[in-house]
DNA sequence: AGCCTTACTTACTTTTTAGTAACAATCGTG
DNA sequence: CACGATTGTTACTAAAAAGTAAGTAAGGCT
């Protein structure tokens, strides 16, 4: 769905939006971001409980590719049973506050948004029948 | 995988990120805001032409949910061929600066990270054989 | 010898998301 | 009377994301 572009404002594929999205609105890697952010170096297992619902699949996918991103590190232990530490990089912790950002506006308005979804509902219903 | 909680700071499914990242996290619907944001009133057809590969049936999905969350309005004109206009609200034109705020990082860091994805690839290809 | 622990990996299945393409509605125009 | 214009809807399909559950490694403990 594409043609002419009068006012040139397209938003492509390669638009900085559309990368942060395609590579961080997943389910779970702002949210291991955050949690990191608020709680330092932690252990896998730790993380885990931490996130609640996250599998260990998920998380394990999450954190490689925070890791491969460079927004975190990961530190292994030698030990048995093994122990692996996760932390922010400054990377990282440069993404928290543009997070919060979203975050704080979900909580000012998620409210409202929950009725307004709640009151649409409700329309379409009385003029559909 | 959840059990005890020790330092109390648990990312629940109800948690702001989440609900967030959950409603607007998806492919197309900060993209339509930041085109709105960006051009003002806009009908069903620009839109489509100024987001780059979104099919008619996403943007009108789109569309749908960002109207009964109340961040966008849409006015039909009865004519022939049909008219609708869509336009943010004052809800949706709050959320644009938290877009922006993450749009902004993603500008300043995408190249690093896509830098350090490569390094991280060609690392695991060294130890791995 | 068998079980425990942690941090994974793997194979498989389910669920969710998105893409494709055809059709609908309606009036003016050629 | 078929065609074009615009904004959709619908059915079907494909692809991506995520869940489930079992397995692995390696040493310590009983």
């Amino acid at each position: 769905m594409k043609e002419n572009n009068p006012d040139k404002f397209i938003l492509t594929s390669e638009c900085p939006i559309r990368q942060v999205l395609d590579r961080f609105g997943d389910k779970w890697s702002m949210l291991v971001v955050e949690l990191l952010s608020h709680r330092g170096r932690l252990r896998f297992s730790e993380i885990g409980q931490n996130i609640e619902d996250i599998s260990q699949k998920m998380l394990t996918v999450t954190l490689r590719s925070l890791e491969s991103d460079g927004l975190i590190t990961r530190e292994i232990f030698p030990e048995i049973p093994p122990r692996v530490e996760y932390e922010l990089t400054s990377l990282g912790k440069s993404l928290v506050p543009h997070i919060m950002s979203l975050t704080s506006w979900g909580i000012e308005h998620m409210a409202t948004i929950l009725e307004n979804r709640k009151a649409y509902e409700l329309k379409q219903k009385k003029t559909t029948y």
